[in-house]
DNA sequence: ATTCTGACGTGGG
DNA sequence: CCCCACGCCAGAA
């Protein structure tokens, strides 16, 4: 049994699984895995992922499609640059379209 | 064990 | 949409 149990790696698979230009809220993710409660624990997760360029990070956001997250990155607007070059249109760290572009875990899955 | 923190979510105003 | 407050849970010190 590898300690891939962790909770991370679950947030790291569906993270993975996110389709190209498409976006994703980190308490969808939550609700995928069984932890609505624990969405703060998803984002968590993408934290640990450090180094990992398997993990689109990027394309997991808040509930309001904002970049909440994008502190994290490498650069300051390192995370926007990802999301603009798969066509996800992104002002003032927020997603535009957010609703449209939303990819649910558990409603695609 | 305790304490604090955190890339969130929800509800009420 | 914003602001405020609470909850929730896993990991780090």
């Amino acid at each position: 049994m590898k300690k891939e149990d962790s909770f991370f790696d679950k947030v790291y698979e569906v993270a993975k699984q996110i389709p190209h230009g498409r976006v994703t809220s980190y308490g969808a993710i939550a609700k995928y895995l069984g932890a609505a409660r624990s969405a703060r624990m998803v984002g968590w997760a993408m934290n640990a992922c450090g180094g990992r360029d398997d993990i689109p990070a990027h394309r997991v956001v808040n509930r309001k499609g904002i970049l909440t997250g994008k502190h994290h990155f490498q650069g300051t607007n390192l995370m926007q640059q990802l999301l603009e070059s798969e066509g996800v249109e992104v002002i003032e760290n927020q997603i535009q379209n957010f609703e449209n572009l939303l990819w649910d875990p558990m409603k695609e899955l």
